[in-house]
DNA sequence: GCCGTTTTCGGCCCGACTGTTTTCAGTCG
């Protein structure tokens, strides 16, 4: 098997947490974190490039040692720096690491002074009320320290859709404030992520004590972790942390952009303002102690001469170099979206009719629905068998909502072997197939290769649904060459789907990306189990935005008659 | 460790908050 992407990326940043433990030079840290970000945003796999013999110094980030890494990782498994820190590093000190407040110098002190190495032996040190040497154990950090300490295991970042609420609910709270003119939520959030580690809130007023107080003082405040002047955090009773930043509206843009980053975005950015002989930071963009932008994202963008770049793009893969290009892509937006090819209903496990479908379809905007009912197999409560399926098709021809067409389709299961669970001549009669597994997913990377290749080659296929099979925080995604799936489905005109549930988002953004760029059409799915179902459409576009999708790479976008004729050309 | 329309060496984004630092280091966004 193949070394991934993935487990390059954790090789380094693993080497990264290493090095800070001993002392390293933090830009060479950062190298290794960059490297990490570089190589885990790839839609394609770097093992191919190295057995190819392609250069890896092209990606930035990646010069020569790096690149010489990544082939050492890839051919042997192995990475000697790797296990030479590893045998290094006491076990333990990592984990001290990842709690708020520590950082290498205070894990050093511990180690030394202390003879603290371990979570455990932090947590029985402040247990037995002894003074720790780390600034502040006694107090705010060092509660703060406890607290992380009961809260151990790995923090699991939250859906962005479980955000939501939170964000919409805290945004009234602030908009309430007496001179808050504006409130932002920025960060992953705004990137569209499919999970945030926080929620990163901007808010513009000419009195931020009264904005930060408001903040402080919120209902659903558990604790205040910092509280200052312009800046305050906090965390939630629900656990979720969130930032705050208030900056007069003068300087908002630029505040905006600040708090939206990512990191390595920003970063970049400001080194381009100084490459210009300027400076960029939250308040705005200067030459000299002139502010010369900073009202609007706009402003500060075109101020460095760039056009406005959306916030989807901003995790530095290249975004910057093609806006600089003006090879930015025109990302497809929620109006684009014409139909919905993925859409349950009583029939399986959905909710609703399949005329209550069709009817809020048309109130949210759309002109056809395609009803895909799981088909009957292993472990489905409801599922259809032939018969069944072709009662629903009678009940569709005899529903008629106006502006609404409704397309016959299925949701077949993809077998273990890659056949599919319902006869040829069933799936011969519908307008679409959707071929989705829902087992198997531990299968190695081979025979799971090879059952979604089986699976393209069936004459009746036409979208593959959520490919990766991923449920965020508790099931992986799959392993396969996506690469090799991807080519199939492009010789074979078939489609791959985003569908747009909150926990799968699958493909997910860099394999939408490996999809555009390998030519193979995405249809959008929201998956709708019920008539609030195609609410999730334009939070999962998200998805299709960051992986750089336009309007002509999603198949729904296309109007009926030219949805219908891609279908007929793929059967 | 990376990188160069001024550089192949010497820089590496820039600022807020905390704590005991009496003038700034550490950590974080
Ligand atoms: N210039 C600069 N900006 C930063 C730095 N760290 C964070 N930021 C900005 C960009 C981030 O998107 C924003 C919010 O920080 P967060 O730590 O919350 O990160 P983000 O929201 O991107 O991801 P998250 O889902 O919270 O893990 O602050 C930094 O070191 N330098
Ligand atoms: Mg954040
Ligand atoms: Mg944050
Ligand atoms: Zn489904």
């Amino acid at each position: 098997m193949p070394v991934h992407n993935a487990a390059i990326a954790d090789a380094f940043d693993e080497i990264a947490d290493l090095l800070e433990l001993t002392n390293a030079n933090p830009f060479r840290v950062r190298a290794y974190r960059r490297a990490a970000q570089t190589v885990r945003g790839q839609s394609r796999e770097l093992w191919e490039d190295v057995e190819a013999g392609r250069d890896l110094k092209r990606l930035p980030g990646i010069g020569e040692d790096l690149a010489g890494k990544i082939a050492e990782i890839v051919s042997t498994r192995r990475c000697a720096l790797l296990e030479e820190l590893r045998s290094r590093v006491a076990p333990g000190q990592v984990e001290l690491l990842r709690l708020p407040g520590l950082g290498p110098k205070r894990v050093r002190q511990l180690r030394l002074r202390h003879r603290v190495q371990t979570p455990a032996q932090l947590r029985a040190a402040l247990a037995a009320g002894r003074r720790i040497g780390v600034p502040g154990a006694a107090t705010a950090t060092g509660a703060r320290l406890v607290a992380a300490l009961e809260h151990r295991g790995v923090p699991v970042r939250m859906l962005r859709n479980d955000a939501a609420p939170i964000a919409t609910a805290l945004e009234r709270h602030l908009r309430a404030v007496p001179d808050v003119a504006t409130v932002v939520v920025a960060g992953s959030y705004r990137r569209g992520r499919e999970t945030v580690g926080d929620l990163d809130v901007l808010v513009s007023s000419e009195e931020p004590a009264a904005a930060i107080d408001a903040f402080c003082r919120y209902d659903e405040v558990r604790d205040v972790v910092a509280r200052g002047r312009t800046r305050a955090a906090v965390v939630l009773l629900n656990g979720l942390a969130v930032d705050l930043r208030v900056v007069p509206a003068a300087g908002f843009g630029a505040a905006l952009h600040y708090f939206t980053g990512n990191k390595a975005h920003n970063i970049r950015m400001r080194n381009l303002a100084r490459r210009a002989g300027l400076k960029l930071n939250e308040y705005g963009l200067f030459r000299g102690r002139r502010r010369v932008a900073g009202r609007t994202e706009e402003e500060v963008f075109a101020a460095v001469g760039l056009p406005w770049i959306a916030p989807e793009l901003r995790e530095d893969r290249g975004e910057i170099d093609a806006a600089r290009a003006g090879r930015l892509p025109a990302l497809v937006r929620r109006e684009d979206l014409r139909g919905d090819l993925h859409v349950h209903t009583e029939w399986s496990d959905g909710s609703a009719s399949i005329e209550a479908m069709a009817r809020a379809a048309r109130a949210a905007g759309l002109s056809y629905i395609g009803i895909a009912d799981h088909s009957r197999y292993l472990g489905a409560t409801h599922g259809l068998d032939a018969d069944a399926l072709r009662r629903q098709s009678r009940a569709i021809d005899a529903v008629s909502v106006r502006g609404i067409t409704v397309l016959k389709g299925i949701e077949v299961d993809i077998l273990e072997d890659g056949s599919l669970a319902l006869a040829d001549e069933v799936l011969a009669g519908l307008d679409y197939v959707i071929g989705a597994a829902h087992g198997g997913f531990g299968l190695d990377e081979q025979r799971q290769t090879r059952r979604l290749l089986r699976a393209l080659d069936h004459p009746h296929l036409t979208i593959l649904a959520h490919p990766r099979g991923r449920l965020i925080n508790e099931r992986p995604p799959m392993t396969f060459d996506l690469a090799a799936v991807l080519a199939r489905a492009r010789e074979r005109r078939t489609w791959v789907e985003l569908n747009c549930q909150p926990s799968r988002l699958d493909l997910p953004d860099v394999d939408l990306a490996l999809a555009r760029a390998s030519g193979v059409p995405v249809a959008v799915g929201s998956d709708a189990h019920g008539v609030g179902g195609f609410a999730l459409l334009e939070p999962g576009l998200l998805q299709a935005r960051r992986g750089g999708l336009e309007a002509r790479d999603v198949v729904n976008t296309l109007p009926l008659g030219r949805l219908r004729a891609a279908l007929a050309r793929g059967r």
